[in-house]
DNA sequence: GGAATTAATGACCTCTGGGTCATTAAATAA
DNA sequence: TTATTTAATGACCCAGAGGTCATTAATTCC
């Protein structure tokens, strides 16, 4: 059974280590995934980014479909984890509240890293139902729950105006995820200004839902 | 030069078509693009779906890249092409013109054809930097002026409020395409309602921007 | 220092999928 | 009817990518 293929050669390098490379691997797929997608991300392309053989790969994850998953996984839970408790300060008006709730998402969204989780759920979620839900419940549900307390406490203390926006308070912050996404598409063609957008958005949100 | 292999066998049933052919690939194709992608997407399931040998393509497309972008060369002529000239009739008031335009780009990202082609943009754009441009030129750029028209004839006739939101009117329809991004990564988790969503978006809107 | 362990490797296997081509049969011409 | 043209086919080719494995060398254990 013992043929005698594989006569290696010479000269490796191969330092050790060991706790850190699934995560190295992990940033690379991340990587890799954004860019190409799952069918056009290369594990070749994944290992020569994390700086090691294509096999070594397979040490810590059983395929690529687990390795994708393991990553998206774990980049949503480390770039959704924190910094939500305490925007619902209950001080400050609503004004500032709505502002800093603005801030935050922009800063997610269009800055941050989100924005390579949320391209690659968007392109590929359809195989991952469990991670979009649990991607909805961080995001999408936490911020609108979140928001639907801030339009509350504004209301009775007479900022907000009544209206359906209370109950359907995505419409508030779309402009964010707009943002967003024309960024990802037409970055090249015809890029927005943030900043006049940022206050464009504002501007309307304050007048379509304060009052005076 | 003449080896003898490729025995064919008997019976097979090609009725002829020809100029039907291309449009039926082409349908097929994008359909296929949109369910997987580009690099996911597979020549013998394109056949398949357009009831053809996967060969048959080759006769009329010299590879999967010219597929597809012939496919979404001819979408994006065909879905945005008429029915937007109409659409600033100079007449009514400004709340009419905006809500005729807003259930325009409903009509079209929602509900319509476009959200496959805005999927496979999104998705697969970083390859086509041509046809980003167009299809940007085409619906962005169109929107926006057209929007632009309207609000200024609004601040004329005193309708509209002055803002920022006069130079960057893309704020004003984002929910839409919020609404179209939604529906594509959530359809399954948790579908938004679209009459409330519609209700909701208008009623901002108008607060928003309208005087009075 | 020597043996056992194990992180890492690259050659190799296999199969899928884009792409080619000789052959077939329906349509058309003669 | 026969010959010619051509739409269509399926067998085939082959590169590339996912995945396996015997081998290697740094590390650890004694």
């Amino acid at each position: 059974m013992n043929q005698k293929k594989n006569e290696p050669s010479v000269a490796r390098k191969p330092r050790r280590r060991k706790e850190a490379r699934p995560a190295e691997i992990v940033v690379a797929g991340i990587i890799e995934f954004e860019e190409h997608g799952f069918a056009g991300a290369k594990l070749s392309r994944i290992a020569q980014k994390a700086g090691i053989a294509k096999s070594t790969i397979y040490l810590y994850f059983e395929s690529k479909e687990a390795l994708f998953i393991a990553a998206i996984e774990e980049h949503v839970a480390s770039v959704m984890g924190e910094s939500e408790a305490k925007l619902f300060s209950e001080e400050g008006t609503t004004r500032e509240l709505l502002l800093g709730l603005l801030q935050n998402m922009y800063a997610r969204f269009v800055h941050g890293e989100a924005q390579a989780l949320f391209r690659i759920l968007l392109t590929e979620g359809d195989r991952l139902p469990d991670l979009i839900s649990e991607y909805h419940a961080l995001t999408i549900q936490k911020g609108s729950t979140l928001l639907k307390k801030i339009l509350a406490r504004g209301l009775e203390r007479g900022e907000v105006r009544p209206g359906p926006h209370l109950e359907i308070p995505h419409v508030l912050i779309a402009p964010a995820i707009y943002f967003a996404v024309h960024k990802m598409m037409f970055r090249s063609a015809q890029p927005l200004d943030f900043e006049e957008y940022f206050e464009a958005h504002t501007d309307v949100l304050f007048h379509g839902v304060l009052t005076g």
